[in-house]
DNA sequence: CACCTAAGTTCAGTTTCTGGACGAACCATC
DNA sequence: GATGGTTCGTCCAGAAACTGAACTTAGGTG
């Protein structure tokens, strides 16, 4: 199978990856979700290939994750904004930060905190069951074909 | 900067992107949470070079997200489970597969579906708050540098 | 003995990524 | 009006990663 032909499968994750599955393409996620918005910026930062920060940029504006919006006239300049497609991404941004601030984090902590605007705490993303609002975790779900299985 | 940079960042997405953030280990990974533990079944199923699924297992093992387990002596045979850490990484897989399900599933909807045992019902992850226990959204969420931060 | 399985390894050829130079379109300063 | 700066790219040669196919190891089957 080649990268190309993810896209095609019966597989949710498989689609999914085809467009966010890769190294650079997530990290321009992550500072996309910082607030990082011009084309410099997302290159200084990662201190890439601007080949590759052209190429993954196109992706995620083809695919309606980021969007292209003019920041100025004359000449004309743009920045990538996250659309809503790309703010449905967050819990999959927040679940990787959480991962790695349980399992990488030095003895110093964890080197991002987050706080929840409504209840101003500190928090971690904790994943519940949308019909019965308890957390869930991976040995209390079952899987099998759904309608669009191939 | 280059991959194995990653690792080094003061960030807890450059440090988790190190280890799962290429598209044949997320692959992999969605294998294994749906019960694949032998190289040939992760082989045939991906249909990519035994090389790539050797590396990758491999990395997978060393970072302790998966563990090799012999299932016969005599040839000794190995399998691959995924450890406490692997678990950890349900959150990811279910958020991805549910942005997946929520942007690319076509008219017929998601290709599987998940059971949350406790309470019977397909759910989808809703991603809460660890103190409040409201949901979060992308916008509720207010960053600023930890203990841990560079 | 010939053939099969499972889990890899090896390798030549192809694809992708990298770093660095270059281009386009404008603005500011001297 | 020449020089330099900014922002967003493109182009290219060389390096790295990936592919497909054959091969290996250690046994099991008929």
């Amino acid at each position: 199978m080649k990268w190309e032909d993810l896209a095609d499968q019966p597989c949710s994750i498989a689609r999914s990856v085809a467009v966010i599955g890769d190294r650079w393409t997530l990290m321009i996620l992550r500072d996309a979700f910082l607030g990082v918005r011009r084309f410099e910026a997302f290159q200084s930062r990662l201190g890439i290939s601007r080949t590759i920060i052209t190429e993954r940029l196109k992706l995620l504006v083809d695919e309606g994750v980021l969007t292209k919006v003019p920041y100025q006239e004359r000449p004309v300049r743009h920045e990538y904004r996250l659309t809503q497609k790309g703010l449905d991404l967050h819990p999959v941004v927040m679940a990787i930060v959480h991962w790695g601030d349980q399992h990488y984090a030095g003895e110093a902590g964890a080197p991002l905190l987050h706080r929840h605007k409504a209840c101003g705490c500190d928090f971690h993303p904790v994943m519940t069951c949308s019909e019965c609002h308890a957390p869930v975790g991976a040995r209390d779900v079952e899987t099998r074909a759904g309608p669009g299985a191939g």
